[in-house]
DNA sequence: GGTTGTGAAGTAATTCACAGCT
DNA sequence: AGCTGTGAATTACTTCACAACC
């Protein structure tokens, strides 16, 4: 009887602000490593790329955390932003596939700063067991029910080939992570309740090589017929 | 005088449509390895996660390729899908920075799949040059503007850490090069009618924790109170 | 004077629901 | 009968523009 679950939906926060507020926190903390205390919507949107009120109104989705006239306190609001992205405690993170792909990732400072922790990296393929990646020996993924428990990882990150996601995917699941980050070029099948976010080379590369093509179709010919193709 | 650029709005194809259709196009090829004809509507969002009012829509902007009562030809819908992406003809990209995401970037079979092809590696670190990566040997950065007139690049790819991004992205920009696929955390400055992607993992872990967040507070503890900190 | 925070207006994306074709 | 293609309705997001405040 239970109606089609209309998601207990965010009493909150706009997705496309969630998606924005992690770029504005590295403008401030770039901001902030200068030393400058106070920033203007209007200059930290510059920064970011994004219109001003845009910005004001992604930020007034957390509280009213600015001063008229003046602007935004650099560090405190880096602390809003941080405890409102979860940043302020620490998410254990595993990964599966130590290949290139995943040897880049946990060597990626972005892991290190604060709010993310490397519990584990790991793998199926012997010839990697037991090498030391970032300063982590490389485990092996009968491991992963064990080390999600012990180390209580709550984001898994999928780097593996293609084939072998959607099956990590599942044990990850099974063993209580609910977010998950694949690097797979697969679309992954999850229940209600876990997260995945997926990160596809291939796809940006064809958005991009469609508006290269706009642009060659469109404005170098100035042809007004544009679209046919003969 | 000229008004602040109220870009050239697609006559065309909404940007989220665009956004997936790549996502659609693997699947369709998954569906084509397997030997199947034809697919509705329903199973193929099924796949891909969409709801199928979503992809019709989708497609319908392609223009009217499906068969009422039947549904989608599968070989026919990606040959669409294939030439509205531009993916029917060649795009040289070049890569810089060599490290494990270059490597990765590199060796990664999306790549070379239809569509795509690397014209260089390059570097600034003379420790790698002369590397071969996938069938190519690295070659030095200085030689950028030489690779992209030579070999026609039209998609740049920046895989250098933060502090050399805009620089090599200015050098693409003034050697001719109109789509940059970003994979440093830092926000590109480019002039209007180049595109920029970004890549960004920290952003995708920052999301997930979010989302982590909400779950921890809202659901489990089944707290009314939730917000409050203490 | 300067800058925030926000209703109101405008634009884009999603979903519904069904006419129209096979 | 089955499934597409699409207007109409809905929901989400962005931008404008200005009152409120420092």
């Amino acid at each position: 009887m239970t109606p089609p679950a209309p998601r207990p939906r965010d009493r909150g926060i706009p997705e496309a602000t969630v998606a924005r507020l992690p770029v504005y926190l590295r403008a401030l903390q770039g901001l902030d490593d200068r030393g400058i205390l106070t920033v203007s919507s209007e200059h930290l949107a510059e920064t970011t790329g994004v219109n001003s009120a845009k910005l004001r109104k992604d930020l007034s989705h957390l509280g009213s955390y600015g001063t008229r006239g003046v602007g935004y306190e650099v560090e405190y609001l880096i602390y809003q932003i941080s405890r409102e992205l979860g940043l302020t405690q620490d998410w254990s993170v595993a990964i599966v596939g130590v290949g290139n792909l995943g040897r880049a990732l946990a060597n990626y400072g972005g892991f290190g700063t604060r709010g993310f922790r490397i519990a584990a990296l790991l793998d199926a393929d012997a010839s990697v067991l037991g090498d030391t990646v970032a300063g982590l020996s490389v485990g092996h993924i009968d491991t992963l029910e064990d080390v999600v428990a012990k180390e209580n990882v709550s984001i898994g990150v999928i780097a593996t080939p293609a084939v072998s996601a959607q099956e990590v995917c599942d044990r990850f699941v099974e063993a209580g992570v609910t977010s998950v980050l694949n690097f797979a070029p697969v679309v992954l099948n999850v229940p209600p309740g876990v997260d995945v976010r997926k990160v596809d080379l291939s796809i940006e590369l064809q958005i991009l090589a469609f508006h290269e093509q706009r642009k060659a179709d469109g404005y170098a010919g100035l042809d007004p017929f544009g679209k046919g193709p003969a």
